[in-house]
DNA sequence: CCAGAATGCGAGCGACCGCTCGTGTTTGTC
DNA sequence: GACAAACACGAGCGGTCGCTCGCATTCTGG
C-alpha cells in the first residue's frame, strides 16, 4: 500500500523532517488501475521472468500508456515489492493461522500431506508466486523484498517444524526449515511443469519426499531411531 | 567445437548444398582466446547470470575487445552453449563411467552418498555448472542447449535408478528421476549457500533426503514395503 | 620474403529499456 | 460553473546491450 512514496523524494532531498508522505489521495480509477497493473505485471513476470519483462510491456498489457503506469508506482522494482507484498497478504488470509498450530498427536504424514495440497493449490492459483520466488535473477538488490517474502516462508515452516520437533537444536530446526522450503520449491518446479495425473503423482512424491525426510527426524521425538543406521541422524 | 558455424550462413543463405562447414582454421593463439574467453563468460555468469552478463564485459574480464570477442563466438547464445558443451565433456572425463553401473548388492546409502559427494564436488569445483542449470532466465529459447544439458543429467540418474529398481515401469522411473534432480538441485543451492561445516551438513541432510526417498522403492524390489503405510508407495 | 588468412581493435549502429515531461482530460469540491 | 488535483497520454531522453565493420597487426604456407 506504500505505492507512492519514493517519488517526491526524487529531484531535491525532501526537507528533513518530512517523513510525514502525505498519503496523495488516490480516487477509486486509480485504485483500479493499480489492481489493472498488478494484474497485468503478474502476467508478463509469469511469462517473461522480472528482468526481461519490460514496464511498457506491463503498460500495453493493462491497456494503458507506459506514463500512466509510472503515476502508480516509481519504478520496476516497486511493483514487483507491492506484487509480492499482496501476495503475502493473501497468503496470510487464505491459511488464515491454519498453519501455524499443529497438533503433536497429528500423524506426520496428515500435517504434511494438508500443507502441501495448501500451498500447491495456492501457488496454482497465482503462479507469479513462482516466479517472483523462483527466478528474479535479482539485479543486485531486489534482493531486499525477495528475502523478505522468503523469510516470511521460513518462518512459518519453522514454526510448523518447532511444534513437530520441539526438542530440536535451533541450528538444526533451521537448516531443517531451509530443507523442506527448498525440496518444496524444487518439488513445486515439477508439479507446476506437468497436467493432469502426472501432476497429482508429482504432489503425491513430493508429499512422499517431505514425509520421509522428516519421519525420522520425529521419530527421535519418541527417544527411537528406526531408520538402518544412515549417515548421523543429527547431521553436523 | 562448433565455435564457428553460423556466422557465415547470415548475409545470404549459404549455396544450399555447402553443409561442409570449412573448419575455419585456427592458431593456437585463436584457441587460447577461446578458453581465456570462456574462462572470462564462465567468470561472468557465475556473478551477474547469464542474462544480466553482456558481452562486452565478457571481453573486458578476457581482456580483448568486443570484435574479438566475436571472432570467435557468433552470438552471445554460442558462449552459453559452448561453455555448457566442455562442462559436459568435463563431467564425463571426471566421473569417467563410474557412475553407469550399480551393483544392485551395494547398499542404498552408500551408492547415494558417492554419487551425491561427486557431484556435489563437481559443482564446487565450477560453479558456472549451477549458474547455467538453474537460472539461465531463457530468453525465450536457449532451452535447446540448456535442454540438453538437462537431458543428458536425468538419462544419468535414471541410467543409475534402472540398476536399483530394475522391475519398475518406465514412466515412474522417468518420474523418479526427475524427482531426484529436482532434490539435487534444491539442495544443491543450499549446500553452495553455505561455508564450512553449514555446507557439510546440509550435504548430509541432502544425502539422507534421498537416500530416505529412494529406500521404500529399493524395498520394493525385495517384495517387502517396510513403510508406516503411508500415501501410495508406487505413486499414481 | 611476401601474399593472404587469422587475429585484434574500438567506435559506433540500431534496437530496446526504464523512465520523464509537457500537455490534455476526467473527477471531486465549493 | 470554476478550479485544483488526480489521471492519462505518448513522444522521446539518456543509457545499455548485442553486435558490426573498416582497418591494423600477426602468423603461416609456399
Amino acid at each position: 500500500m506504500f505505492v507512492n512514496r519514493v517519488r517526491e523524494s526524487w529531484g531535491k532531498r525532501v526537507a528533513e523532517s518530512q517523513e510525514k508522505e502525505q498519503p496523495r489521495r488516490r480516487q477509486a480509477r486509480g485504485e483500479r488501475r493499480i489492481a489493472q497493473l498488478l494484474e497485468a505485471a503478474a502476467s508478463v513476470f509469469c511469462t517473461t521472468g522480472y528482468t526481461a519483462a519490460s514496464t511498457n510491456a506491463i503498460a500495453r498489457e493493462a491497456g494503458v500508456s507506459p506514463g500512466t503506469l509510472y503515476q502508480f508506482f516509481p519504478n520496476k522494482e516497486a511493483i514487483a515489492i507491492e506484487l509480492g507484498d499482496r501476495l503475502m497478504h493473501e497468503m496470510r488470509d487464505t491459511f488464515g493461522e491454519a498453519l501455524a498450530p499443529v497438533d503433536p498427536a497429528t500423524p506426520l504424514e496428515e500435517a504434511v500431506g494438508a500443507a502441501v495440497d495448501r500451498f500447491i493449490a495456492f501457488n496454482c492459483d497465482h503462479p507469479v508466486f513462482f516466479a517472483l520466488m523462483h527466478g528474479p535473477d535479482i539485479p543486485g538488490h531486489i534482493a531486499e523484498e525477495h528475502d523478505a517474502l522468503h523469510a516470511t516462508l521460513l518462518a512459518r515452516i519453522e514454526g510448523l517444524l518447532s511444534s513437530l520437533l520441539p526438542d530440536s537444536p535451533p541450528a538444526d530446526l533451521t537448516r531443517t526449515a531451509h530443507m523442506c522450503l527448498g525440496l518444496y520449491k524444487a518439488g513445486l518446479e515439477l508439479v507446476l511443469g506437468h497436467e493432469g495425473a502426472e501432476r497429482d503423482a508429482y504432489v503425491q512424491e513430493l508429499k512422499h519426499v517431505l514425509i520421509r525426510y522428516l519421519e525420522p527426524l520425529v521419530g527421535d521425538r519418541l527417544g527411537r531411531v528406526e531408520g538402518s543406521g544412515a549417515g548421523a541422524t543429527a547431521a553436523r
